[in-house]
DNA sequence: CGTCTATTTGAATGTACTCAAAAGCGGTGG
DNA sequence: CCACCGCTTTTGAGTACATTCAAATAGACG
């Protein structure tokens, strides 16, 4: 399937695999079209697939008991999204997963996905490899988070991400820093009259 | 070595090893002993080796521009202990990690560890499934720092883990959870007031 | 042009921090 | 056994960073 291209790119990017490996795992995955707004997920489901992406974005967030909004994470052109938790347990999720944009990505179902480890060993490896850096980017986050003032979060998030910021509403990217979009608004004020 | 039956204990609750891999596995790994006080590892050096803690105590801790320590973890019995980031690349360490208690410690070391998952590719399995974990529990980790306040957080700590919180000087609980010492004895303050 | 949503601005408030000082708590030695 | 030392915790006053709420402004789209 040519539309599987931008994955066995990625994945070719942290290991080998061969033609029939190629094959066999398109045979185990699915293409899906998402409208922006829909959801991929939704709180108390259970995640059954993990998505990656091949075009548009999601944002991924968790409704607080007071009703507030919290987003965890965006995901654009060949980032993973899922709520990892509820797929490793198949048990209902805490996040929801909605789309930005109109999103096109490769699912992963659970079932398959456990198949194609058994039948592809060689992807253990890949799955271990790229959580690993998954690991290290949420733990660096929860050092910004304790280290840093407001200003640098966004900064920071700023110099790293200048793609995704032009595309996703500010009050949004105010969430995910963990500031109200008010404060987010001041920030950058801030930041204009310091130039 | 019997002194490694903690970790085989540990990995055979996730995955089943032969008699066979279990020596081949042991050939691969050593012992170590620390005392209260001394680093397992330092900011700026390279994390040669993971730890996994088999008995005692150890944090993991930054040093921010400004000379301020942030605890990232606690590690004690049954637990892993290293600098992810660079043990994976091999880089120089953004974080220390320095014993609480005297501390022993069974060492996967950066080449032993590469050699060990091409001769056990079980490890494979075993190592993404126990990163999976530890990558909900710190998104989890973010999630609460984002959509509770600091008393919650106190109090979640203290539900979690209830165990390490008796063993480790409440100043370094306060900067694990992102907030002054002085400030968690106000909120410990009230309460106690509370009930 | 009007409507809807997103962003900005301002004033009042709250949560958590800083700094300084005092109190508590082990351990050690006289 | 008590006095002293170093380290941790507590307390308080003043301050800073970030939030809330309300209202005004700006942008996007039909």
């Amino acid at each position: 399937m040519d539309n599987f291209q931008p994955l066995l790119d990625y994945i070719n990017r942290v290991i080998e695999l061969t033609e029939e490996e190629e094959q066999k795992l398109c045979s185990l995955i699915s293409y899906r079209k998402l409208l922006k707004g829909q959801y991929f997920l939704q709180q108390g489901d259970v995640c059954k697939s993990n998505g990656f992406v091949v075009s548009g974005c999601t944002k991924t967030f968790y409704v607080g008991d007071d009703g507030q909004e919290h987003v965890i994470m965006f995901s654009v052109e060949d980032w993973w999204t899922s709520d990892m938790g509820s797929f490793i347990s198949q048990k209902p999720a805490d996040f929801n997963v909605q789309c930005l944009e109109n999103t096109s990505l490769i699912q992963f179902s659970y079932e398959n996905q456990e198949k194609m480890l058994l039948e592809i060993p060689k992807l253990e490896r890949f799955f271990r490899l790229i959580i690993e850096r998954a690991l290290v980017s949420s733990q660096k986050r929860i050092v910004r988070n304790l280290s840093m003032g407001a200003k640098d979060r966004y900064l920071h998030f700023r110099n790293v991400y200048p793609k995704v910021e032009q595309r996703i509403p500010q009050y949004l990217i105010a969430s995910y820093l963990g500031i109200t979009k008010e404060f987010l608004s001041k920030i950058k004020g801030q930041l204009i009259l310091e130039q």
